[in-house]
This record gives structure tokens, C-alpha cells and sequence, in this order.
DNA sequence: AAGACGAAAGTGGTTGA
DNA sequence: TCAACAACTTTCGTCTT
């Protein structure tokens, strides 16, 4: 269910896997054994059609009543300069008091923001650890993150949202980029709301990420699909050509690697079918078919063979 | 039987008035 | 804010291997 993961069924041979939700099992499409079992799902079990209905009946995230991040339940000292008997404290004592409050209030929002902090990088180590990205990248995020924190981007949006928009600009900063979809696949937010909180994160900070490059992906999808390093190699080159020539732009990355790659199988004599390539690269047949028409005739390449 | 092909209608996101 | 638009998807029938 991951990419990049090769999973064989070892009663029928087959690669096809579905993911029952409800019983949290990964089963085999052909003969129905079960891989594995006990997969944490991280989705709801609920559909929600708008923000609101999805505020309502989300039960993560803090509800209104953690806005006071403990509850209520920790000491606070009285803004009134009384004792508990009800006396007035006066002179030194006062001023006193008058400190503590002071230092209480700004270390109850410094707790709050470490604890905000220590949650948005446990969130972040999650999701990089699922979806096996490296170190660097998840490095890369935690520090767009913290500067974000710095520049008071995150206020009034969710933690969730942001992690994952810093975790998307750092695969692609890092030249691996990752689809919305894929990051959205471990995230507890939307790919909309991911969408969203990329644009103001790259806004805030700046970051002036180039569009991704097909090219980008032709290694991850290429291993996912087990082919030679040649195969691959001839991939980049047909692309390379295709951006030389100004056909990509506007199209899909994905969708072209994925054509690329198909192309690039049967010059090299090592077949993948149509459906293999659009299955790796998340996009539809009929796309693979589109782009890989149009890769053939504006570059006339000659797949004869 | 599986893969490739292409037409037609639908979807979600961007753009420009 | 709305409508036009391009890319992409879904669906389905047909042809090829």
C-alpha cells in the first residue's frame, strides 16, 4: 500500500491489495488472505461535506473548552491583592503578588507555545517516518516549521494543516517532491486545506519553489516499477527534450513522468503496461495513453520496434 | 483474456472579466 | 463573484495481440 514497497501475496503470487477500513486488514484481491491486520487507519470513519460539519464531528484537535490549554485545573494566582482570609495585602506583599502574576502569565504562554511546538514535530515525525522520507527532509520541514512559529504564520491555523505544508515544500526543496495526495494519504487534513496552508507558508516565508519537475519523479516511479537503471536514465532524456521543447508545461508531472517511464520500457525492451505505469504514478490510463501520444509524435520518437 | 485505443461526458481548480 | 477553460478522470465500446 505504500510506494515503492513491493508486497507479494505468498498464497497466490498476486500484487493486488485491498485495504479493508473497518476491520483494519490489508487483504489480498485475488484470494483474500490477509496480509496484515491491525493497521491503524488514519482516516475518519465519518465523511464530512463542509469545514463545519468536519469542525463538529472531528474528535481530535482541542476543543473549545482546551483553548485554556489545561483545563483550568492549574494554580492561578488572584488578580485581587487579597489574602484568603480576604484581607487586604499591602506594601511589599503586593508588589510581590504583582510579579508572580506577571511571570505566571508569561510562562503559561510560553508552555503553550512549546507544547504547540512539541506536538507539531511529533505530528511531523509520524508522517515522515509512514511515508519514509529521510532524515533531511524531515530536518528541512521542522526548520520551515520553527520559522514559520517565528513569523506567527501558524496563529489561527491548524498545526496539522501547516506540518503537512512544511513537509510538502521540504520534498520538494529536497528534490523528491511528493503529491498533495500522497502527503494528504498521512495527514489528518485534506489535500484542499494542505493546498492552502502550502500557498501561505510559501507566501510567509517566501520560498519561490519552481513548479516540480517531472523529472522529479521518474526515480521513485521507475523502482516502484522495477526497471533498470537504463530504463530510467532514458526516461529523464526523453523529458529532458520535452521541457527543451516546451511541451510540459501546464501538464501534470506526474502524468508525464508516468508516460516518460512507459515510453521509455518499450525502447528499452523491458515492457510495463500502460495500467503498471498509471497505477505507480497515481493517474488514469487514458493520461499515460495522452501524454505518451504526444511524447511520441511532437519528439518523433521511433517505439516501433 | 488482457492490453491498447479513443470518444464522450463529468469533475475540480485556475484565470480573467 | 461568476463563467470560461484546460487538464485530468470515468466510463465504455472497439480493436489488437
Amino acid at each position: 500500500m505504500f510506494l515503492g514497497e513491493r508486497r507479494v501475496c505468498p498464497v497466490c503470487g498476486s500484487t493486488e491489495f485491498f485495504y479493508d477500513r473497518s476491520r483494519g486488514e490489508l487483504v489480498c484481491k485475488k484470494c483474500g488472505y490477509v496480509i496484515e491486520e491491525n493497521i491503524i487507519d488514519e482516516g475518519p470513519e465519518w465523511r464530512a461535506f463542509d469545514p463545519d460539519q468536519r469542525a463538529k464531528r472531528a474528535r481530535t484537535g482541542a476543543p473549545m473548552t482546551l483553548m485554556i490549554h489545561d483545563k483550568g485545573l492549574s494554580t492561578d494566582i488572584d488578580w485581587r491583592d487579597k489574602d484568603i482570609h480576604g484581607n487586604q495585602i499591602r506594601g511589599m506583599y503586593r508588589a510581590k503578588m504583582r510579579r508572580l502574576r506577571m511571570w505566571q502569565r508569561r510562562m503559561r504562554i510560553n508552555d503553550a507555545a512549546e507544547r504547540n511546538l512539541a506536538f507539531a514535530l511529533s505530528e511531523l515525525d509520524r508522517m515522515a517516518a509512514q511515508m519514509m522520507l529521510p532524515r533531511r527532509v524531515k530536518e528541512e520541514a521542522a526548520r520551515l516549521y520553527r520559522e514559520a512559529v517565528m513569523r506567527k504564520l501558524i496563529r489561527g491555523r491548524s498545526i496539522e494543516g501547516m506540518v503537512s505544508a512544511a513537509l510538502y515544500a521540504a520534498c520538494r526543496m529536497e528534490g523528491i517532491p511528493r503529491t498533495l495526495d500522497e502527503i494528504a494519504r498521512f495527514s489528518k487534513v485534506s489535500k484542499k486545506e494542505i493546498g492552502r496552508s502550502y500557498r501561505f507558508l510559501s507566501r510567509g516565508l517566501k520560498l519561490n519553489l519552481k513548479p516540480t519537475s517531472p523529472i522529479d519523479y521518474v526515480d521513485r516511479f521507475g523502482d516502484a516499477l522495477n526497471v533498470t537503471q537504463k530504463t530510467k536514465a532514458k526516461a529523464k532524456e526523453i523529458l529532458q527534450e520535452a521541457i527543451k521543447r516546451g511541451i510540459t508545461s501546464g501538464k501534470g508531472p506526474t502524468g508525464l513522468a508516468a508516460a516518460a517511464l512507459y515510453v521509455a520500457s518499450l525502447i528499452e525492451g523491458e515492457k510495463k503496461t500502460q495500467r503498471e505505469v498509471a497505477e505507480v504514478a497515481h493517474v488514469t490510463e487514458v493520461t499515460v495513453r495522452n501524454r505518451y501520444k504526444e511524447l511520441v509524435e511532437k519528439l518523433k520518437l521511433n517505439v516501433s520496434i
